[in-house]
RNA sequence: GCACAGGUGGCCGAGCGGUUAAUGGCAGCAGACUGUAAAUCUGCCGCUCCUUGGAGCUACGGAGGUUCGAAUCCUCCCCUGUGCACCA
């Protein structure tokens, strides 16, 4: 099988970035054991397709993930089609709604899609839980639900929260980690990582493990990455997320959009930069001698071309740099939206609404809001400010309209 | 099942028969300021329509009802929480 690096030197790059390992003597341990006998370790960590699409904060587990695959190691990338049925409690204050089957068989499609931006496809063991979970009977599910108590349960800070402001918990959500502790067992997992928050549901495999006369795994667990706001956690739900399938100008952008402060978290979790070279880039702007917006330009940059291309990534940079640098309007670089002159409407002269023109290209979710931006001064059509409900508009097929700082050119026929 | 307390705009949370899409906070958006941001200040923050200003419509769990008038009162239903559920 493979050549396994000394295990010092696995546990230096597996340690990196990890927040918590439980416990790092008994990674120590199995790594000897399978540079032993020659054994790759089962290294697991499961995505529930819950949303459709991964975040930058699902890649810094995969980041790690695929550390463990670049040492040799099997890695298994569960999807929780059944878990999702449940929905993970973790850090909810209310019950998730349930997916349908169709919903989860769609987002899993595009989580293994996503996923194999970042891991080996080749290499990676990818398994739906339904597959042992399905088979579980009554009886099955009652001997496991035996092997923990009601006080662990709500020990659990959700649910504690949620029994103190006297909000529903349902059953079936503390079967949740139930369910994650058996896959575990079902795979025969060394190693499970998971975010920090997942901390009880991945202890509740090492519990499950032993009482199934198994090794119990070693859990490893990354940090939270904040999102765009820079306080909560990146989550698709609370509308801070960058999804690793955007395109590059949108990813760079929001990239772009972040606090100084902020960026080194991104810099330490979602690039591959050394530590010490993060902390030399610090010392340099807090000296003056590095601009931070250059700084995060260059992390924009890193960070897009990692999904997409370094072409992609140049070209990113200078699409944001001419659209938010440069006052003037320049139609270069920006998306295009097509509208059917039909759709506009015109009154007797011909002229056309300009609310009309902003929902159409989706610059404003509705006319009220439009008319609402016209009062603000924030729309410029062609580059001048408009504050008139209606502008002529004779043959010009094609025009850039602005709100604030998101711009468009659209192709009227 | 019984009793009690609740269900208000994306979220939290006032209002508890009579100005107003409904105080306030958060989030969001825009303007100013900047280094793109962040911070700060200001404005906006249901929908539709009409060329600055207006007009209309829809909203306070659901359905009915009382009333000139309801988020506010009544009835039924749905949902949530708490307590009780042997003696009671």
């Amino acid at each position: 099988m493979a050549n396994f690096l000394p295990v010092d030197e696995q546990l230096d790059l597996l340690q990196k970035g990890a927040a918590e390992i439980i416990r790092v003597s008994d990674l120590r341990e199995r790594l000897e054991q399978s540079l032993r006998n020659g054994e790759p370790l089962r290294v697991k960590a499961g995505f529930d397709p819950t949303a459709p699409d991964l975040h930058l904060g699902h890649t810094v587990l995969m980041r790690k993930l695929k550390h463990f695959q670049d040492l040799g190691h099997q890695v298994v990338f569960l999807v929780g089609d059944y878990t999702s049925l449940i929905g993970d409690p973790t850090g909810r204050n209310v019950t998730r709604k349930p997916l349908t089957r169709e919903q989860i068989d769609q987002n899993a499609r595009t989580y293994t899609d996503q996923v194999f931006r970042i891991l080996d496809r080749d290499r990676t063991e990818v398994r739906f839980n339904s597959e042992w979970l399905g088979k579980l009977t009554f009886e099955d599910i009652i001997r496991l639900a035996a092997k923990f108590t009601v006080s662990q349960m709500l020990e659990r800070a959700e649910f504690h929260a949620r029994f103190q402001k006297e909000q529903p918990i349902s059953l079936h959500e503390m079967l949740y980690p139930l369910a994650q502790g058996y896959d575990s067992v079902a795979l025969r997992a060394d190693v499970e990582l998971g975010g920090t928050d997942q901390k009880f549901n991945l202890l509740a495999g090492r519990e499950l493990q032993r009482d199934f006369g198994q090794q119990p795994q070693i859990v490893l667990m990354t940090p939270i990455i904040e999102g765009l706001d820079g306080v909560q956690k990146m989550s698709k739900s609370l509308n801070n997320a960058i999804g690793i399938h955007e395109p590059a100008p949108e990813m760079y952008g929001k990239l772009m959009s972040i606090s100084d402060d902020l960026m080194w978290r991104y810099w330490e979790l979602l690039t591959d930069l050394r530590q010490s070279e993060i902390d030399q880039m610090k010392a340099d702007v807090a000296s003056g001698a590095l601009h931070p917006m250059d700084a995060k330009k260059r992390l924009a940059r890193t960070i897009v071309s990692g999904f997409h291309s370094e072409e992609a990534a140049r070209a990113a940079d200078e699409t944001w740099a001419r659209q938010f640098q440069q006052k003037a309007d320049d139609v270069e670089g920006l998306e295009e939206v097509r509208i059917a002159a039909a759709d506009l409407g015109r009154d007797a002269e011909g002229r056309v609404r300009v609310s009309k023109l902003l929902t159409a290209s989706g610059l404003a979710a509705s006319a009220s809001e439009a008319d609402r931006k016209i009062k603000e001064g924030a729309v410029r059509v062609e580059g001048e400010v408009v504050r008139q409900s209606h502008i002529p508009l004779n043959h010009a097929s094609r025009l850039s309209l602005r709100v604030g700082k998101r711009a468009k050119v659209v192709l009227i026929k």
